[in-house]
RNA sequence: GGAGACGUGGCCGAGAGGCUGAAGGCGCUCCCCUGCUAAGGGAGUAUGGGGUUUGUAGCUCCAUCGAGGGUUCGAAUCCCUCCGUCUCCGCCA
């Protein structure tokens, strides 16, 4: 969420920086509203503090053995008006916390003007798409092959997007995990296991909610009276509850940066998205994800994302996977990011890079949902900056590895950095 | 799942319709005193929001005693619902 001051203030910068990333603000609307909020918020506050005061005098009154009729007849319609006023100025500040919500992030000065992926900007490239010299597979194809992989299951027992993986590749995916979490704790980040469902407030924190529900899997609420803050859902990715680890929490400045990292399943309905990426394991309601999460000082969070972003790299590097590194332009940017990192693998079944991690500094817009907020000394506290980042996301690495690793009989050699985690085996 | 107890500031803990944003203690910050150490004295010490202001500071108002509703001129205090914690019983990986 943006500053609402800062909305307030400079309402027509706020609207043109967001028009770079094709949000139209609808400025008159926010005004109108803001003068009606004001004016009805002013009104409340100035009624219930007569109220406060009166009802003070009526209390010295009574306390003295005064005769508190004429007083009380005095009072008498002043509830009704404060009542009046405070549902006015509940109702039109509902209406600005929701459009207010609904508006994504202002980009970094140094996130590209564009309007869609095609004008995302390339800033780096490792290693080279390897030259096969015989005719190569898909990783369904190879997979499906040694009997590893069965969709038909998945159907069976869930629907399409899921996917039953079998023995040796079931264990490379788990394999490729450990893997992950162990470097990145040599790095300097903290492990973290959290609950894989999550309520809407923290939806909210992370901003996944309110605007993008239909992305989410919900599950059924717990009672019928149910005031609605129960409402549970599935987390979408592992940024949900390690980011709200730090929901309403202020920390002291000497703990920053803080890194923490995590391995949980994500679900996606991938609603709008027929007919992409039907074939595999590219795209799935249920896959296994590394998150990386860092809170950091404002002034350190563009560092942040650089070490951030070379820590997922890290990762390809060592699984020797060719990949590039793309900064998304305004028009790709996701709705909290103020700029945002793609690395994109080398596929050779697809003969194309495609995504494999997103590491993203939010700024201060998910900490101000979130209130979470850092102390230096006896100050007033600050909002601390926060990102994240796939490092990375498991399933698509493992389509990665088989198909930069298979060789021409159908077998897959098993990255050097891994074989520690399949009892030092070579090939699978 | 059943029964009971309980949720107050960074922590402990009083408060049982008005003078309580909240006694007291601990902790923390600053100052004074004490030739080290130990001890002592004083002051300060929540968060969010609004108004005023170009902005800050300041001033001022409102809200917050687990959350949400209700009763009342007035609620930390009374009532209801929910959430959570603890104890005992049951069940269970």
């Amino acid at each position: 969420m943006l500053d609402a001051k800062l909305l307030r203030t400079e309402l027509d910068t706020v609207a043109a920086k967001l028009k770079t990333r094709g949000f139209e603000l609808d400025t008159a609307q926010i005004e109108a509203l803001e003068a009606q909020r004001k004016e009805w918020q002013v009104k409340a506050q100035d009624l219930q503090a007569e109220r406060n005061s009166r009802s003070k005098e009526i209390g010295k009154a009574k306390a003295q053995g005064e005769d508190i009729a004429p007083l009380l007849a005095e009072v008498a319609n002043l509830g009704d008006q404060l009542e009046a006023a405070k549902t006015a100025s509940e109702e039109v500040q509902a209406q600005l916390e929701e459009i207010y919500a609904g508006i994504p992030n202002l980009p970094h000065e140094s996130t590209p003007v564009g309007s869609n992926e095609d004008d995302n900007v390339e800033v780096r490239k490792w290693g080279e798409p390897i030259q096969f010299d015989f005719e190569i597979k898909d990783h369904v194809d190879l997979m499906e092959a040694r009997g590893w992989y069965d969709n038909d299951a998945a159907v069976k027992i869930a629907s399409s997007r899921f996917s039953v993986l079998k023995g040796p590749v079931a264990k490379l995916q788990r394999a490729l995990t450990q893997f992950m979490l162990d470097t990145h704790a040599e790095n300097g980040y903290e492990e973290v296991y959290v609950p894989y469902i999550v309520n809407q407030h923290s939806l909210r924190g992370t901003g996944q909610l309110p605007k993008f529900e239909q992305d989410l899997y919900k599950l059924g609420k717990h009672e019928e009276h149910d005031t609605n803050d129960r409402d549970l859902y599935l987390i979408p990715t592992a940024e949900v509850p390690i980011t709200n680890l730090f929901r309403d929490e202020i920390i002291d400045e000497e703990q920053l940066p803080i890194k923490l990292a995590g391995h949980t399943p994500c679900f996606r309905s991938e609603a709008g998205s027929y007919g992409r990426d039907t074939k595999g394991l590219i795209r799935q309601h249920q896959f296994e994800k590394v998150e990386m999460v860092q809170l950091v000082h404002p002034e350190k969070s563009y560092e942040a994302l650089e070490e951030l972003t070379a820590q997922a790299e890290l990762i390809l590097q060592k699984l020797n996977l060719p990949y590039r590194v793309m900064t998304l332009c305004t028009g790709d940017i996701g709705f909290s990011s103020a700029k945002t990192y793609d690395l994109e693998v080398w596929l050779p079944g697809q003969n194309a890079y495609r995504e494999i991690s997103s590491c993203s500094n939010f700024e201060d817009f998910q900490a101000r949902r979130l209130m979470a907020r850092f102390r230096s000394g006896q100050e007033k506290p600050q909002l601390v900056h926060t990102l994240n980042g796939s490092g990375l996301a498991v399933g698509r690495t493992l389509v990665a590895v088989l198909e930069n690793y298979q060789n021409a009989d159908g077998t897959i050699t098993v990255p050097e950095a891994l074989r520690p985690y399949l009892g030092g085996i070579e090939t699978l």
